[in-house]
DNA sequence: ACCTTGTGAATTTTT
DNA sequence: TTCACAAGGT
């Protein structure tokens, strides 16, 4: 049965109204926001504004040399609004942190005193911490610190090596060069390893301010390959982008006039991600323009219920930039009647949609009780009754990328990455360097994993082209029939077993063939020093096993051959996964990672618990409808934007299969999905 | 009975 | 990084 097709006469009207209204805003400078719910064509909207200011105030712009700006908060959405809109040179199009930086970083002068001002706070605040937290108390009684402070600063190189190791080991090692009278320090390590940590910071932080002062370091950098800041090498990272922005704006006119006047027009895309800080920003500009009597539009577009990161700015935006023409759009174009009078109860807010079809019944929404033993037949049965295929899927949404890569079918190889002593040490990027379906993001490992892998399948398959296999330079310069020879050398590579005999086939004929033109390739895929399996597993250990003693050498080269050895269908899924093109008919993601999709079948796995949070779930219900103190609503609404953003994905079949005991909230279930069965199987 | 210490486990996502 | 918990000390 089709649905989802006709769409009256009146909503066409409608929709165009509202649109109107986007223009006659722009037109009179009259900043916006315009909120639509998820599947109402905000994209669309954002993209047409762009074009009605291209087409009425192009020439002008033009003329005077200015620009439309256009910022998003990911990459990813960049490039699907730069495809959707078409070549222009009137529009930037960026993220916030991109277009920041090109507006701030030619401003040095300013940027370093600001950076003098944060670098003075950051030691204030050290200071500060040593000085009153109670954990440094034997630390406060110590007579001579500056003492105690040379003396590790000058053991600095020991006591890194030494970091790693276990408490005993490692109050054994640091005893060495530590004088008797300092022992007291290391009766608690772990308070001892915080304290030296915020003393070597100090430091920096100081010695980095000596730099500045002597013209030694003259320039800030921002740096968007790291997550961290390193503000004693003026590096900075993210946040303090941001920080800094805002504050230089702040205390310039000149920059902020140069900033409107260039940029009359500024768009910003999913303003509810969007931290606060650049809404400051925002606000600031937008009062300046007032005062200076120069013309700027504002428009935010986004939605509220869909702020599921902490740092987004979500509903404290009317706080934060009051007195914004507010626009609704409340048709929905994704998704079949039922669906939506669920989304709109779990959102329970003044945006209550409705669909833009005459024809969107015949949908269908269950909640469903059930167990962690009768997840998948559960799944059977509607793959059955929802006859799934490869061109039908079936979408099934889980909370940790943990489970992600369990029923995608790489649980093994995820989980051995995951437990090597470099992901241990560095578990925040865990998700980042081994899930990122962007290559640039991947750890070193696993992106030379990729690359392997995809040579595999490249040689496996009939139809790869010679452009795909090797660099152009390789095979521009070869005969037929030394072409034939290295496809025949390649093809002789042993692609059956498992991944490690594959790498072993390929180091064992590079180092018994003559063919150049294959050893090329080889270098060209690995970036190594030596060619052969052992140094092969030693460069793997390097990297995922540093910083370990001889002992524990062996057992980590143990796990290493098991990573290779695990199933290759392991590698092989995980490198579908990761080009987003998993062959299975039923496809796992987080419930966050769909943000943006759309699928027609949607199946949802809860539970009470998330992360820590023993009842996140479970309160959400249990709490929908109450009267909620701020704490416990900024609790509720959390939960409420992520099963907002979860629901809403699914255009005509959504099932949430509950994993807990839901007796203590059923009547909150009830109240948005109708009934709650019993799933037995 | 209470406090301190060490160990191991734990969410998601983006720039 | 932060938290919970077990083990061990006072």
């Amino acid at each position: 049965m089709s649905l989802l097709i006709q769409v009256s006469e009146e909503a066409i009207e409608e929709e165009r109204k509202i649109q109107q209204q986007i223009y006659d805003a722009i037109d009179e400078y009259k900043n916006i926001i315009f909120n639509a719910g998820a599947g109402a064509g905000k994209t669309y909207a954002l993209i047409e504004s762009l074009k009605y200011i291209i087409e009425n105030k192009g020439e002008l712009l033009n003329r005077h040399n200015q620009n439309i700006i256009c910022i998003t908060y990911t990459n990813v959405a960049t490039n699907e609004i730069r495809e959707r809109l078409g070549n222009s040179k009137l529009v930037k199009v960026s993220t916030i942190h991109e277009r920041l930086w090109d507006l701030i970083k030619d401003y040095q002068k300013q940027l370093i005193e600001v950076h003098k001002g944060k670098l003075i706070e950051e030691i204030g605040k050290l200071r500060g911490e040593l000085k009153t937290e109670a954990k440094f108390n034997s630390y406060q009684n110590i007579e001579n610190k500056n003492a105690f402070i040379a003396l590790m600063i000058e053991y600095k190189d020991e006591y890194y090596q030494n970091i790693d190791k276990g408490a005993g080991e490692f109050r054994t090692a640091i005893k060495i060069f530590l004088d008797e009278e300092y022992h007291g320090l290391l009766s608690n390590v772990s308070n001892f390893k915080s304290l030296i940590g915020k003393i070597y910071k100090i430091k920096n932080f100081e010695e980095c301010l000596v730099k500045i002062e002597n013209r030694e370091y003259k320039k800030v950098i921002y740096d968007a390959r790291f997550n961290n800041d390193k503000l004693h090498k003026m590096l900075i990272s993210h946040d303090t982008l941001l920080d800094y922005a805002d504050k230089i704006i702040e205390k310039h006119k000149r920059l902020r006039q140069i900033i409107i006047d260039k940029y009359p027009y500024i768009l910003i895309d999913e303003y509810q991600d969007t931290d606060e800080k650049v809404i400051n920003i925002l606000k600031n500009l937008s009062d300046y323009s007032q005062e200076i009597k120069h013309n700027l539009f504002i428009g935010y577009f986004g939605d509220t219920a869909q702020n599921i990161y902490d740092t987004g700015v979500g509903n404290k935006i009317f706080e934060l930039h009051p007195n914004l023409e507010n626009i609704a759009k409340l048709y929905n174009r994704r998704s079949a009647n039922e669906i939506i009078e669920v989304i709109n109860k779990i959102r329970n807010d003044d945006i209550v949609q409705e669909s833009i079809y005459s024809d969107a019944d015949g949908g269908s929404v269950k909640f469903y009780l059930g167990s962690q033993d009768n997840i998948d037949s559960f799944i059977d049965r509607y793959k059955t009754e929802w006859n799934i295929s490869s061109d039908n899927k079936l979408h099934c949404l889980v909370l940790t990328n943990e489970l992600v890569a369990k029923y995608n079918e790489f649980g093994n190889f995820y989980n051995s990455l995951k437990s090597t002593q470099y992901f241990k040490s560095n578990w925040q990027n865990v998700t980042t360097e081994i899930l990122s379906q962007d290559l640039s993001k991947l750890g070193t490992i696993p992106n030379l994993f990729y690359r392997i892998i995809d040579f595999k399948e490249k040689i496996k398959s009939p139809k790869t082209l010679i452009v795909d296999l090797m660099n152009e330079k390789i095979y521009k310069k070869l005969t037929f029939k030394q072409l034939k020879d290295l496809i025949d050398i390649l093809k002789s590579i042993n692609t059956d077993e498992s991944f490690k005999q594959f790498i072993e086939s390929i180091f064992q004929i590079y180092n018994e063939t003559d063919d150049e033109n294959y050893k090329k390739i080889i270098k060209d895929l690995f970036e190594l020093e030596n060619y052969n399996f052992e140094d092969f597993v030693s460069f793997l250990l390097n990297k995922l096993f540093s910083n370990i003693d001889e002992e524990r050498i062996k057992e980590s080269k143990e796990k290493i051959i098991e990573m290779l050895e695990v199933d290759y269908n392991e590698h092989k899924k995980w490198f579908d996964f990761i080009n987003k093109k998993e062959e299975n008919d039923v496809i796992y993601h987080t419930y966050h990672g769909t943000k943006g999709e759309e699928y027609e079948n949607v199946i949802i796995l809860m539970q009470n618990d998330f992360g820590r949070d023993r009842n996140k779930f479970s309160s959400f219900f249990e709490n929908y409808g109450n009267e909620l103190d701020s704490d416990e609503l900024e609790k509720f609404t959390n939960t409420r934007n992520l099963l907002y953003v979860s629901c809403s994905r699914a255009i005509r079949n959504l099932r949430i299969f509950y994993l807990d005991d839901t007796s203590e909230f059923k009547d909150g279930i009830k109240t948005i999905f109708g009934t709650v069965d019993e799933f037995n199987s």
